[in-house]
DNA sequence: AACACAATGATATATTATTGCATTTTTGTC
DNA sequence: GACAAAAATGCAATAATATATCATTGTGTT
């Protein structure tokens, strides 16, 4: 429905997901399979009450356990991240296979940006370390002002 | 109670929220500074239903709008900063006039530590232009482990 | 005192998330 | 295939976090 996401792209992004599964050795089941489409399609955060809804939309019965439960699993996997400054998930789109991530969250529009720039990253370990802090397999998130709202 | 900040340390800090108050032509009423103390002594992220209790134990009637109009009031006047990934609020340790922030939280046992590296964050802020994302006047939320975790 | 405005009180309710236990589905073993 | 064990899901209740709305009180100005 609010598919901002080519069709060409969700199922990439399904098959791929199916890769790292197998590789980790668990289960995508239809649940998340259903739950990963949908942030997929989506392109951007998404909170757990409107997957809910989406979930029940398209005839599932469906609670909230079980949509947290799922999104855990997702986030378990690195199919997903939770976007803590807005209470929402949305689903992967860099290929970093560790746990690091930069993102940046336009506090304008909302839109999140995953930055793939890890000079950066290791800048900052490298910093941060002088200070005692690891940054391994951390999460940053940034706020800030896109290019769109800018002007 | 929990007062793990030194008496001294807490005095400074409202005489600090004062002055800021103070400059901003705003009021630091008596449920400001009450609120504003418990995170000054708690020198740790606290979360809105605690202070909550922390007050009604000090026989104050009070509700959680009220808490959260005050968390509020605070956060705009840079005297507190909120912990989205803890879903909590902690003091403001850093004189930073603006609204920038750098913040480290230890992913073990919650720490929190505000990065006071202005060339980091410039360094941030310029890397991130390339890309059209403005970190300024922006928060950013790090996630890592800090060296006592560490071992 | 009268007024305007900011702050707080009070009630209700919205939003986000978890716990515990029952049931179903899948997997591995015989 | 039959079975037991483990994993996943269903279901109900409730916890934790946050906001909206309207009434009341306090503060500063004239």
């Amino acid at each position: 429905m609010s598919a901002k996401t080519p069709a060409k792209a969700i199922a990439q992004g399904m098959i791929a997901a199916e890769c790292l599964c197998a590789r980790h050795g668990v289960r995508l089941t239809n649940l998340r399979r259903a739950i990963l489409e949908i942030l997929l399609a989506a392109g951007a955060p998404v909170k757990a009450y409107d997957i809910l809804e989406m979930m029940r939309d398209r005839g599932q019965r469906i609670t909230p356990a079980t949509v947290y439960r799922t999104l855990e699993f997702l986030l378990q996997n690195g199919l997903i991240h939770r976007v803590n400054a807005l209470n929402a998930y949305i689903s992967c789109t860099c290929r970093h296979d560790d746990n690091t991530l930069l993102m940046f969250i336009c506090s304008e529009c909302q839109a999140i940006k995953e930055i793939d720039d890890h000079d950066l990253y290791d800048y900052m370990q490298k910093r941060l370390e002088k200070s005692g802090l690891s940054l391994r397999d951390g999460c940053i998130e940034m706020q800030g002002t896109c290019r769109e709202c800018m002007r």
